[in-house]
DNA sequence: ATGAAAGCGCTAACAG
DNA sequence: CTGTTAGCGCTTTCAT
């Protein structure tokens, strides 16, 4: 038979409700008490039933992560930085890919409204340009948080990188490095993190006089073969730029393939710069020069503000952006 | 106020349980009666309490995957695997790490008791040398496949790769590409995959008339720059290795490492071989040469094991082992 | 400090 | 085919 909380009362003469605040250490029952009855669970192997107190209490001790992709470090850094968070609370993480689809998050959201989490931490997808499904979770008082991925129209605390000084940086690094047309690739015309990495690409541009081509900016899709067709006919062109900048992890490794294919040398003829966490990137052919992202520690922000708003009475996260600074490390894709 | 689906009910002239009958499709309720339940809810957009459906029904329609990391591309692709399945069945899944440390494991495990998952997916810690804490769930009819790294003492589904074969191969490519003195890099000495990769690697050594000597087996640690000693130890004796196996991914990247510092070249002067599923294994200095395993599909069919004992009536999963081959991949990091 | 009782929302057994 | 009834195990007033 089963261990309950009716088990132990038995067992103890006591209530069923005298073991439940018991074993939650409420203020009401006698330190004597407390102590036999833990004694007792712990000796009966007692186990408390989540779904019971669940429907009872109306708390999950359960999260959600959704993210686009996890074959990226990136996303692998991050949602370990959110688990050393959740594990050390005590709470659950449950784990949704949207792989860039806007129809798979809201459906998965949507099952949010069963009550199975009491929070939610996302990564929107390269499609998400509007928030109504993220906002029918306000009205279920469960707080989300944002992280990386933003959605601007959402009033929440949200952690992000410093996505504009990131694209100006890399920008400024590859005109110090010689290049003078430089292109950028990006995923996405809503994602904010694509527009502040593309504004900072433009003012790095202008502040150097140089002319802004639109041309330059290259959207490549969730399509690996079809990402390296782009990036190929891009630099097949006889004006072919003299510097890339890949803006998100993934695109880093399509240059390299269509640089080893068209035989160009890099950082002579093309100068590489990535958004990347990738551990390996000081063992590519040649180093690659990143902007390496905060991505454990903004993993682990995301989860503490969502906690902090989870121990709160009215359960809205703070309205506030957290920017952990990305830095520049410079290898040999842009230097020799 | 919230839609229930005494709400429905109500609305409909209904009691509760046809309500429910409706919801779930049973076979006791007319068409039309679905249709007219089914297309209210949808108007109001019910939702059904999952936490009081476990409650009652004892199913949570989630499970849980367990492992030891996930920044190292193996286990992302697993749970790529692995979500692509659970999302297709309508499950959830909930994430653990156990960062290599079995106490962890165990705290997890504990927690499942609680009614939390339906079924559990597990590649166990480099520390687990029992199963104790595994089996203690086949009590409470909670179903237990392993992928990857299993646990030998257990009978259930069990999803690897041909670990012995691999060894042999990795280690027959060094002897072909003339290395005599081979350095074998493992994890732990009761994982059943480092030893079926270790008796694949002696036995080429034996078929190739090359003595055994343990001093070419390194046992590494679950920490980077104690691992670079290690290796840095191995590699600086005059009678160092002229080939060196990583059996698992992060370890070829220290060899990397070290091999820089200590100007060795690859692979002139020592080859490598990493299992190892990195998308970028092609874009090293030089390239790697892999064991490519198949991280994606073993997650897959670890799922599809998992929710057929799940659909079963006596919960337990046949005690079947599915290998799925690993592929050696050879690269310049073995020749020119 | 302890207990009685009500009920969270749903499902399953049994009647009709 | 539909309804009645009875809880799943727990938490939470409200009494005592």
């Amino acid at each position: 038979m089963r261990v309950t909380i009716k088990t132990l009362a038995k067992a103890l003469n006591l209530s069923t409700a005298t073991v439940s605040k018991a074993l939650n250490d409420s203020y009401e029952i006698s330190n004597d008490t407390k102590q036999r009855v833990k004694a007792l669970a712990r000796e009966l192997h007692y186990v408390p039933d989540l779904n019971a107190s669940s429907l009872r209490s109306g708390r999950s001790k359960t999260i959600a992560v959704i993210i686009p992709e996890v074959a990226d470090s990136f996303f692998s850094q991050a949602i370990n930085g959110i688990e050393s968070v959740a594990q050390e609370k005590g709470y659950h993480v449950l784990f949704y890919l949207t792989h860039e689809s806007l129809a798979k998050e809201q459906a998965i959201l949507q099952d949010f409204q069963s009550g199975r989490v009491d929070g939610v931490l996302i990564s929107v997808t390269a499609e998400t340009h509007n928030a109504a499904h993220i906002k029918a979770l306000e009205s279920k008082k469960i707080p989300v948080v944002f992280f990386d991925r933003i959605c601007d129209e959402m009033e929440t605390a949200k952690i992000i990188t410093d996505d504009y000084e990131s694209g100006y940086k890399a920008t400024q690094h590859l005109i110090d490095c010689g290049c003078r047309q430089i292109a950028l690739l990006s995923i996405s015309e809503n994602l904010s993190i694509s527009n502040q990495r593309m504004e900072g690409y433009k003012k790095a541009l202008a502040d150097n006089q140089l002319p802004f081509n639109a041309a330059n900016i290259i959207y490549c899709a969730n399509d690996e073969s079809y990402n390296f067709c782009l990036i190929k006919n891009l630099m097949v062109q006889a004006n072919r730029p003299d510097g890339i900048i890949a803006t998100v992890e993934k695109l880093s490794g399509s240059i390299y393939f269509v640089c080893r294919e068209l035989h160009l040398q890099i950082p002579t003829q093309v100068k590489v710069i990535g958004f990347s966490n990738l551990q390996s990137a000081w063992l590519l052919n040649p180093p690659l020069t990143t902007i390496t992202q905060p991505a454990f520690n903004m993993g682990k922000a995301a989860a503490v503000a969502l906690f902090k708003a989870l121990n709160k009475k009215n359960y809205s996260p703070k309205n506030e952006i957290l920017v952990i600074p990305s830095s520049l490390e410079i290898r040999n894709s842009t230097v020799i």
